[in-house]
This record gives C-alpha cells, structure tokens and sequence, in this order.
DNA sequence: ATTTCTTTGGCAACCGCTTGCCAAAAATGC
DNA sequence: GCATTTTTGGCAAGCGGTTGCCAAAGAAAT
C-alpha cells in the first residue's frame, strides 16, 4: 500500500505548465485557455491525479464535509435521516461524518469540540445540548437544527399538522369519542407541538383528549404505559412515536387486550419494523429521509447567503399511514 | 459565525515561544521543557485552542479520520456495525466517515475514490467491489473487510459456528428431522459459510437438510419464499437472515400457516425489529457491534505495524437466541 | 498602425502545522 | 573546573494546494 499520490506539481511537469496554471485548470474552469485546460487535464487523468482535500482546504478554508450528530444511531427514526443527509450531501460533493453522542451531552460536546474544526457546517439530529451551546458551536460554524428551535440558528421541522389532522379524522370516522396521547420527552419540542396539535384537532372533532405520561421514548416506555392507558378508559391512543406504540401494541397483546378491537393504537414516524407487529402499526408517517436532505440543502444555503438570515421551517408533510392497529370505538 | 480560530502562532506569541515549541509541547509531550511545556498549555486553553487537522494532516499525512462503507445504511443489519465502529473509533480519536453505496458498485467506487484521499484507511461493511478493486484500494491505503475475503487484504469475519451448532441442537431437540436452510446472495461468503456449517452439523446431527432459494435478502425476499419452503416439506427452516426470516413468517401467517406449530424458522442476525413478529422470531445472534469495534481495531493495528502483515478473522462469536418462531416438529 | 482592453499563465506568498537540523544552555563525568 | 553529553528550543523548509498580482501576448478599438 502507500503509493503516494500525484500532486499539481507532476501534472504541472508532465503538461509542461506552472502548478498555479494546473490548479486553475482544475478548480477554475474558463479561467485559463481550453486549450492548456485540456492538457492539463489530460495530464490529470494520465496520472490518476486526486485532489488532496486537506491542502485544498488549508487555504480555503472549506473542507466540503458535513457533520450529523444524532444521540442514538440505531434509533430506527435517525437512520433514514442519516440516509437522506448522506444522499444529498453526496450529491453536492459533500462528505457526511456522522457522530453518535450516546444520549449523552458531555460526549456530544466533545465529539463536537474534535469535529468542528473539520467540517464546513453541521446537523444537529437531535441534541442533548443546549440552547447556548448550540448558538456557541453557530457563531463558529453554521449550524442546523432538526426537531429543535433556537432563536438565530436555522432549523427544519416538519409539520405535523397534516398527519394528526388526517389521524383524527380516522378516528372520528371510526367513532372514538374520547381519545388519549401517550407523550415522550417533556422537553422536547417535538412532543409539545404534536400535543398541542392533537388537542386542537380532536377539540375541533368533538371529542376529549387526555395526555398520558410522559414516558421514556422507547418501547419499554411504551409498554409500561399499559396500566395508565387502560385506566383512562380510552378507546384510542396516539403514541408520541412508533417505539412507543409498538411497545404497548405488544404489552397489550400480552396482556390479553385485543388489538385493535378493544383499543386502536396510532404511532408517528414509520419506522422500521413498525410493520412487523401483529397487527402492523397504523402510523403517522414522517419524511425523515426528506428531513435529513433538507437539513443538507439548508445548510448548503447558508455556506453561499451572504446575510446573516437562517433558513426556517421546511415544512415537510406528514400524513396517516393506516395498518392495522385502528378499527372501530367499540360500542 | 466565523470567528477565525487561534494557530500556534497566536500560542507562540502569547507564551513568548516559538511555533515550533508550542507545535511539540501539544502534539509531542516530553519532547521540552516540562515548565515551558505547562505554559504552552495555559496558553493554549486561554485562547481556546484546537489544532487544525487539516493543517496538521497535510506534512503528516494521517488524518485521523477513518471510513465505513456500506451499502444500505437503513439496513438494520449495519448500523450495529456502524455503532461500534463509531464507538472505538471515537475513543481512539478517530472520525468515523460513513459512505453508502445504495447498493451500486458504481456509487461505491466514486465514493471510495472521494473519500479515500480523506481517510487513514476504511472499512467495508458491505462491498459490491470486485476483488481488484479492493485489492487496489489496498495498496493505497489499509483496508479491512467485514465478512468477506480477498487476498492479502485484512478482514474480520465472525465465527457462525457455535450459533448454528446451537441452533441445530435446539431443533434437534425439538424433534425437527427434515430442516432447510433459505439462501440469500449466492456471491456473499457469509451466505456459503452459513450454509456449509448448516449442512455439517445437521449431518452431524441426522438430519437432511436441503438449500431453498437463493432470494433476496429482504423481507420480500423470505416472502416469496413461502411457496417454496412449504412444497419442499421441512418442518424447520434457517433463513440467512432475519429480514427474510421475518418475510417468511408473517408471508406464513398470512396464509394460515401455524408459527411455529406448523414450522419453525430461525433467523440471523438479531436485527432491530426481529421480536416485533408475532411469535417474535427466534434467531442466531451476531455481535454486530463487536464486530464494528472489531474493524475498526484492526485497521487501527495496520496502521502501526511495521511489517505488511493483515490482521485476519477476528471470529466473534455467535450465539442462539431463543424466542417464539420455534416448536417442536409436528408429528 | 498605434493604443487600449482582455486573456492567459507565471511568480510567489500563504494556509497552519510538523520536523530535521543545529546551537545554546544545562547537566553530568572525571 | 573543564570537557562531554543531554536537554531544550529556535530556524526554516516543506506538505499540496490557492490566489492576488503582474507581465506578456493577443484581440479589439480608433
């Protein structure tokens, strides 16, 4: 191994040109004669020549890597994200590093502290960090937040509003009257929005809506939510995430309570594996692979605006999957 | 943002020494003055400095930086890989740069040739690279390959070994006589290795056995199986993974076929998602995280050994994992 | 044909850090 | 107390690109 690689300095040789003349010709085109340009290139292939990214970047400034902290990557909801950032970053020559914090805010601000000096910008999946911190790491590089808002620093959050709307609706249609939201992290932002959502949409339907919980996002979470959830006497839930959901699907199956005849259940995000349950998990279906590329593509906006204006708010659509965890409020 | 960052050279003025001193007190410790060495650190963490890796990449030649290729990073079947190798990576100071290949040897080879000039060395989870191409890769930089062999290439493969004896035991013990195993890609090494290991010991163990497939490695994959596994009479089936174990019996379920009353299936892997079915599935565990640490290691060793020496098989074993896809043999 | 504007490509400085080489200072030996 | 060895830290040359500046050459304008 360790064949060192050709530098503008062979190409240079070999085409007969100074070294400055190559770079142009690589990174500059029209800059210089088609002509000389060609050569160059020719030369650049002839030697199997690839640009040293870190020598580049000494002087530019610009290392066109990216980086995405999630707290837990084989959490099934961050790996589409991971997906969908990873796509568009390539896509625009860029380089995703990800990095794990292991839900702990002390390695994700390490791992932070020894990635930032690499990176162009990063993604924040999800971040035990705080509100300073984050505005901190954005006056160094720019930053983008999913899920999260933090006055100055871009972000994209999807709207949720679509899928509980369609949620409820189906619901409504199957004559629930007096529905419960099974919640997660109290802190979240994303948990408070898809409550208060719920509550104005079920309100609008005519039906009363208790919040249960919280509970740990997880399908242990889930799971031990059984007893509250039977005791509140609702005919349908709506579980802060899939985890969740699948978590109670399972204990109440276990538990002897038919799924979905005696209690409709409805997760959010679609993860993998939501399908795998008996009965599948009917869910609320977020975009994550759009999220996560329009995390990218926002950040890429940021590294040409010439303002100081954060980008906001994507928007990406949810809507209602429906499998087979609802049917009709029983009588 | 964009606050430039302290250099050496700010480090050197503010301690009253010379770059290069600050440049050996921080990366070289030992090499100064112990007093001079103390001050350069004061110094250094008053201005709150950070090397510049790419500055420091560039005379060194080492990045720290370390790349995971694999070709479908939703697979669930990875990002346990992806986690451990995050996870040593991170505590040797390394950067982990995933790169996904949607499965396309072409998108694999540009990213390789991208991020190749970036890395120390990289890794291939999953690689639809022929032999050359890898053994090319090599020569440039240290590569390690997880379940798959080529040539003078390092590699670290698990030992399924003592999972299938398991599982055979456990059929055996069950009463299962006729058993096949649903084959998933012919060209991978671990689908052979599976298979041979499968045939050896239900030999041992007086049963026939009979290969079914190949199919896709998906749920889709076990699905379409259905037909095939029924008409071929086993009463248990090993599937090569749990994607297609999972295909295979909600395909099964679905059709009134009694799991595992009326057939036992065993899956590999223990992905995420796997005791979600309905039994949950019963499987032969993989250390899929181990084994990521385990590349990473490897590859780690590569770079400090003198001789051209590669680390080989690293044999994490595997083990059965009892659920509820399995029962005794019909009679 | 002469002047002015472009185009083209070379020169050299610089990005931030590492490291071989060397000399001054300190420690050690006799 | 002097010679010798070891420590310590400065100097300067890279690592492989990029880019501002400039001069030569060609094109366009008058």
């Amino acid at each position: 191994m360790n064949e060192k690689a050709a530098t503008i300095y062979d190409i240079a040789k070999l085409a007969g040109v100074n070294p400055s003349t190559v770079s142009r010709a690589l990174s500059n085109p029209g800059r210089i004669n088609a002509a000389t340009e060609a050569k160059v290139h020719a030369a650049a292939k002839e030697l199997n020549y690839r640009v040293n990214p870190f020598a580049r970047a000494l002087p530019t400034g610009k290392t066109k890597m990216i980086a995405l902290m999630v707290a837990d990557i084989t959490n099934p909801v961050f790996f589409k994200v991971v997906r969908g950032a990873e796509k568009v970053a390539a896509e625009h020559g860029y380089t995703l590093v990800v990095a794990e914090s292991f839900e702990s805010s002390k390695v994700e601000a390490d791992s932070l502290q020894r990635i930032l000096p690499t990176v162009d910008g990063v993604i924040f999946g999800t971040t035990r960090l705080a509100d300073a911190e984050i505005y901190e790491a954005n006056r160094e590089k720019p930053v983008v937040l999913i899920n999260r808002l933090v006055e100055g620093v871009a972000d994209v959050v999807p709207n949720n509003e679509p899928g509980i709307a369609e949620a409820i609706a189906h619901l409504a249609a199957l004559g629930h009257k007096h529905i419960g939201f099974l919640g997660g992290p109290t802190a979240s932002w994303i948990n408070t929005d898809r409550w208060n959502l719920l509550m104005k949409h079920a309100v609008d339907a005519g039906m009363t809506v208790v919040s249960i919980g919280p509970n740990l996002p997880t399908v242990e979470g889930g799971r031990d939510a059984l007893d509250q959830v039977r005791a509140s006497g609702v005919s349908a839930i709506i579980t802060y995430n899939d985890l969740m959901g699948i978590g109670l699907l399972r204990a109440a199956t276990a538990a002897g309570v038919l799924i979905p005849q005696q209690l409709s259940i409805i997760g959010f995000d679609n993860i993998f594996g939501s399908d795998f349950t008996s009965p599948p998990l009917t869910t609320i279906e977020m975009p994550l692979e759009v999220i996560g590329g329009n995390a990218v593509l926002a950040l890429l906006k940021t590294f040409e605006a010439t303002d100081d204006a954060v980008p906001h708010g994507s928007n990406e659509s949810t809507s209602l999957l429906v499998r087979g965890s609802t049917a009709e409020a029983k009588a």
